[in-house]
DNA sequence: AGGTCGACCTGGCAGC
DNA sequence: TGCTGCCAGGTCGACC
């Protein structure tokens, strides 16, 4: 489910509510979301006090006091919810984890595939995931110049480099599919082929598309929540992604759905001209 | 080493 | 009304 923008605005909404509150008790209901048995988990939770919530890629990385993180890896499903009151009944559905606050409320952790993963860890040096994950696309060091030694002799389609956390963190395939319409490039075109120009279109894109979904809360397409359960607002903004055979925004010609590494992409096959080489 | 594919899960929806 | 097959905001390990 969640790419950068909806990682980012859950973080944000965690770190409002949950900052310096104390974990009084843990309870585990699927141990699947875990890498852990559930004792071992609970029991390292149980009477830390979390700090306030960072994102990287798409990880919340919650310091606890007076040692260690929890990591939040949501996958394609898992959303955090912080409520005043215990849920009950059909709402508490998908709860896999839950939190008691000593402030009276309860932060619960959802997820319906169980894609997504909560890591306790005592450095974050043992998690592979952010070991691995490349420049923060919003960061000093995503630059033109970066991109442009990056794709350099990639002979992979530019979406499925998109799509690689090592190479950018945080972008999925919502996002690759908008930026690369956005930016007029074809998804297929060969990543080390793109000119300059394009480079330069496509590291400004990747920011617009990415600072404009975070003002308006992220995507929902269907199961994305906030942390108070609220849906993103970026969804009217979407121009390409799971609009097959709707007319382009632009151009009004037909938006196109091709497979690329198993997953859905949707473009505008006249304005995302290409790939010029095949 | 770069790139692709299937597996991991559950559930909603289209089509028959 | 089933039933089947396909699809889904991600990541990982196996393989070519």
């Amino acid at each position: 489910m969640p790419e950068l923008p909806e990682v980012e605005t859950v973080k944000n909404d965690l770190a409002r509510e949950i900052t310096g509150r104390k974990v009084i008790r843990c309870a585990v209901f699927d141990g699947r979301v875990l890498k852990v048995s559930p004792a071992v988990f609970t029991g390292a939770l149980k009477g830390k006090i979390f700090g306030r919530p960072a994102r990287r890629a798409k990880a919340i990385v919650i310091p606890l006091a007076p040692d260690g993180y929890l990591v939040a890896q949501l996958g394609m499903t898992g959303r955090f919810f912080y409520r005043k009151f215990p849920l009950s009944g059909e709402e508490s559905r998908d709860v896999k984890v839950t939190f008691e606050l000593d402030n009276g409320c309860y932060l619960y952790y959802l997820d319906q595939r169980m894609f997504g993963r909560l890591i306790h860890a005592r450095d974050l040096a043992e998690i592979p995931y952010l070991s691995a994950a490349g420049p923060e696309p919003l960061g000093d060091k995503f630059t033109v110049d970066y991109l442009a030694v990056a794709l350099k002799s990639r002979k992979g389609p530019v979406k499925n480099l998109l799509l690689n956390q090592g190479f950018v963190a945080g972008l999925g395939n919502i996002y690759a599919c908008e930026i690369l319409f956005a930016a007029g490039i074809h998804p297929e075109q060969p990543a080390g082929s793109l000119s300059v120009p394009d480079l330069e279109k496509l590291h400004r894109h990747i920011r617009r598309v990415l600072r404009e979904a975070i003002a308006r809360r992220g995507t929902t397409l269907r199961d994305y929540r906030d942390a108070s359960g609220k849906k993103g607002g970026f969804l009217e903004a979407i121009k390409v992604y799971g609009k097959k055979g709707r007319p382009c925004p632009g151009c009004g010609t037909s938006i196109v759905r091709i497979a690329q590494a198993g997953r859905s992409t949707f473009f505008c096959p006249a304005c995302q001209k290409g790939p010029k080489i095949h």
